[in-house]
DNA sequence: GCCGTTTTCGGCCCGACTGTTTTCAGTCG
């Protein structure tokens, strides 16, 4: 695991308090209360918590300054806002620290490896002296471990067999790596059980969320065993966690975990519901059942007075039943969605079908593998009206990076290609980097030659919050800029993001008109959800591009558009859904105007 | 611990599978 995602402690010489570091206190308090005994709600009170404050748009350690402000958070109630108050203003929390002293220190991260709950890792802990990871892989091996209560020799195995996994794999994967298996693993499904009616992905990975911890896979068929026994004997499938009459789950090459469930058609709906999460969107729907006298199952709904079940074939009607419009998967976050959809308020978002056009593509000018005129044809393939040739510019020598003279060779090319195109608008621009101290490598007079720049930083990025917020506000009040670039520089699981004030990136963005990418990359997802959410309640507007460096890169835009709607963003938001005409329109519009252009297509759009 | 068109007290989401049992606890999603 990056050392970024590692227990921050709340110690306040360590990375500063962010969202994620928050909400890791409060799930580790959450597990803390689960080794107590304690109750299970107060439990869910703490984990509820914790999912709120490592979504939430804005920063917590902003907001928790004023206690009362963070009361008016559902879930956040008395204890929890003073908590974190003392947390975010203190840079620890007592309550915590003294939890944390009843328990051995690994404990935490026993109970993070699968099959071990509380109870076993008190267990081991207080009978065998196990107290890490490397701990219980020696109780296990030495065979002490099996002679717990309810543990086993085969229990005792299969944790064993999740460590030696963990061991060779993270914990969760990347989205650009889950959706293509979860994809090879329905077409070879459909093949090998010809009586499967139906797969469909569910679970985090169709809520487009940019890590998956494993894949959902539901299905439709008369006879469920015998798709499940196809299932588990598909060839990419290594090992076989478990296998029921109606679910089974495997590890398959690569070392993805994959789950099938399957049902007849008549539940469909309900089971695609519940399976495809969140879990916090599912307890709230169950309890806005409850209020109206029904209980809600992967089967259907029950009537809690005579005990009738109606069941559902599509998720519809089972939201229409509990008197809401559908809800999309991507926004199914307990964040807000319910309350929006029950005053008629649900975003409309922003679909894969409108994007009109790409503007940050790369050739062999720079670091992309293939000839501009391929890379062109190939946009013009995928139905693109538009698209830009933004390669790097000359401080990306690693990359290399065009001068001053081959830029406007390469402007050229970019004339010829798209005559000989026929048809697609091919536009001149620059990846340009963003240097340390906010200039570009590009003065001015060449900017303005091009017709779309977009803005990157590629090095420098460990600088302090307030140097990089000041370096980034400095290109975006640049005239020439059209839009950052993967403004936090993070790889998915891979690398941090850099330390700002996104707060104050994202007014000054919607101020100067300056656009902000979405970068489909699913190595990048970036901006990620949250910012998205953030930056548009702020006015920002978005490009969502590619990033493409080969030609296939250019079908990764579904990436992009599934972070955009769970960011919550609507078509009018994302400029490059424009057609052709209107998108020039905007581009001839001089960058202080283009605050208001964009709020004119608001109002008419 | 949170919360209130049945409640400021008494509720709070639901089922499958496994391995250990001899009827069910533990874990997961």
């Amino acid at each position: 695991m990056p050392e970024f995602e590692q227990h921050i402690s709340g110690s306040p010489t360590g990375r500063s308090l962010d969202n994620q570091g928050v909400a890791r206190v409060f799930a580790d308090i959450a597990t803390l209360l689960k080794l107590k005994g304690e109750s299970v709600f107060k439990i869910r009170a703490y984990t509820r918590a914790a999912e709120v404050f490592e979504h939430l748009p804005g920063q917590v350690a902003l907001l928790a300054q004023d206690e009362d402000q963070l009361k008016e958070i559902p879930g956040i109630g008395d204890a929890i806002a003073s908590k974190t108050h003392e947390l975010v203003t203190t840079g620890k929390m007592e309550y915590f620290e003294k939890l944390r002293g009843e328990f051995a220190p690994g404990l935490l991260d026993l109970m993070t490896v699968p099959e071990v709950g509380p109870k076993t890792a008190l267990r081991a802990s207080e009978d065998l002296g196990v107290e890490s990871i490397e701990d219980l892989e020696a109780a296990i091996r030495d065979g002490s471990f099996a002679t717990l209560p309810r543990v086993g020799v085969k229990k005792a195995q299969s944790i064993l067999n999740h460590l030696e996994a963990r061991f060779s794999q993270a914990d969760r994967m990347p989205i650009g790596k889950a959706l293509p298996i979860a994809e090879q693993v329905i077409s070879a499904l459909y093949q090998a059980a010809a009586e499967v009616r139906r797969l469909t992905i569910a679970g985090s990975v169709r809520r487009w969320r940019d890590t998956a911890g494993d894949i959902d896979i539901l299905g439709v068929a008369d006879d469920p065993e015998s798709v499940t026994a196809a299932f588990t004997a598909l060839p990419m499938v290594v090992d076989i966690l478990g296998q029921g009459g109606t679910k089974a789950s495997v590890i398959v090459t690569g070392g993805a975990q994959v789950d099938l469930r399957v049902s007849d058609e008549r539940h469909f709906g309900a089971l695609l519901l519940y399976f495809s999460g969140s879990k916090q969107h599912g307890i709230s729907l169950r309890a806005r059942a409850q209020k109206i006298g029904l209980s809600l199952n992967e089967y259907g709904l029950t009537d809690k007075g005579s005990g009738e079940l109606t069941s559902y074939d599509t998720e519809a009607g089972v939201y229409r039943a509990l008197n809401l419009p559908y809800i999309p998967p991507e926004i199914r976050e307990d964040l807000g969605e319910i309350v929006a959809a029950e005053s008629g308020n649900l975003p409309d978002l922003v679909e894969l079908s409108q994007i009109c056009g790409d503007l940050h593509v790369h050739s062999d000018w720079s670091d992309g593998r293939v000839p501009m005129e391929q890379m062109v044809r190939e946009a013009a393939l995928r139905g693109l009206e538009y698209v830009a040739m933004t390669d790097h510019s000359s401080g990306r020598g690693i990359a290399n990076g065009l001068s001053v003279e081959r830029l406007a060779a390469h402007n050229e090319e970019v004339l010829e290609v798209e005559q000989a195109a026929g048809g697609i608008r091919v536009f001149k621009g620059t990846e340009v980097d963003i240097r340390a101290d906010g200039t570009l490598d590009y003065t001015d007079e060449v900017l303005a030659e091009l017709d779309i720049v977009i803005a990157s930083v590629h090095s420098g990025m460990s600088q302090e919050s307030d140097v990089m917020t000041a370096r980034i506000i400095k290109a975006i009040e640049n005239p020439h800029v059209t839009a950052i670039g993967h403004l936090t520089t993070r790889f998915v699981l891979d690398r941090p993001p850099v330390e700002a004030d996104f707060d104050a990136i994202f007014r000054a963005a919607a101020s100067n008109g300056t656009l902000m990418e979405i970068n489909a990359s699913p190595k990048r997802m970036d901006l990620k959800d949250s910012h998205i959410r953030q930056a548009r309640e702020l006015g920002v507007r978005f490009l969502i591009n590619t990033d493409a460096h080969n030609p296939d890169n250019l079908d990764q835009l579904r990436y992009g558009v599934g972070s955009a709607r769970r960011g919550w963003a609507e078509r009018k938001e994302v400029l490059n859904t424009l057609p052709v005409a209107e998108f020039e329109r905007f581009l001839d519009t001089p960058k202080p105007e283009r605050a208001s252009f964009i709020t004119e297509q608001v109002v008419t759009g």
